[in-house]
DNA sequence: GATCCATAGGATAAATTTATCCCTATACCA
DNA sequence: TGGTATAGGGATAAATTTATCCTATGGATC
């Protein structure tokens, strides 16, 4: 396995969250969940930028930080489960509140983002379903 | 110049404002330049762990996307100051949202993240200093 | 004269994260 | 038999981000 070679810096709250929700993924991954996407094979519908490798990979990381718990059912075709812990719950306003701020600047975003010289190319193909958030 | 090889996802808020904050020190830079911290120097001094080179490209960076400003004075030596724009201020309740739920779950996460059989070392060297914010 | 201050940024190495590809297993369906 | 669906994960390549090191500026200070 990858062994860290770097200190990981984890000094204050914004460093800790940070690393939280440190994965291409992540946070979205956790909005799935939030709103009842809860089956692995439903957020890579969701998110078809990502693959089920990386997918799979991140969501590990967010259940071995706590925010996310794994049910698997012993059936076949194998289905699983995620859900959101007490402490994921309690993550989602930082999550909605980076949507929501993206969501409102959008437009000057999309902009000052995309002008970026090194960047050659976008794609707006992921995150694609908004509902409403489940009950916690 | 690096050119991105992978179309750039900017689908959704979420990866909006992932992208913005996308670098290890920018959250900890603009939430020291709310503090009133707003030279280099300064802030290279408040965290200890970034070097000069890595300030400087992340600063120029939220400059790029139009969320901080930058004033230089025509002086020996240099002398430069940032401070938020109108959108990196609207900003900051996010910041500040990841600062607080990371610091309500420091004893947590600070188990579960450095639980991480990857990693070997941890740091708390850097963003020390807590301030009021400045008024904006 | 040497050195430090403060800032900018080039060149390159190293570290880290993502992407690709492949193989596992089993029930069901045509 | 062959293809589909569902999930897990190894191995490795590629992409991206950070880290290191170095040069430049001009005045102040030792």
């Amino acid at each position: 396995m990858y062994e860290r070679k770097t200190p990981l810096t984890i000094d204050c709250g914004l460093h800790l969250t940070k690393e939280v929700l440190n994965g291409k993924w992540k946070p979205a991954l956790l909005n799935a969940i939030s709103m009842d996407i809860k089956r692995p094979s439903e957020m890579l519908r969701l998110l078809p930028g990502a693959t089920r490798r990386v997918l799979g990979v991140q969501l590990k990381e967010l259940e071995a930080h706590g925010m996310i718990e794994k049910k698997t059912y012993p059936q076949l075709p194998p289905k699983v489960e995620y859900s959101l812990t007490e402490i994921g719950w309690s993550l989602m306003p930082v999550i909605d509140a980076m949507n929501q701020w993206g969501d409102a600047n959008r437009s000057f975003l999309e902009t000052v983002v995309a002008q970026d010289p090194r960047i050659v190319e976008t794609t707006k193909s992921a995150c694609l379903i908004y509902r409403n958030r489940k009950a916690g």
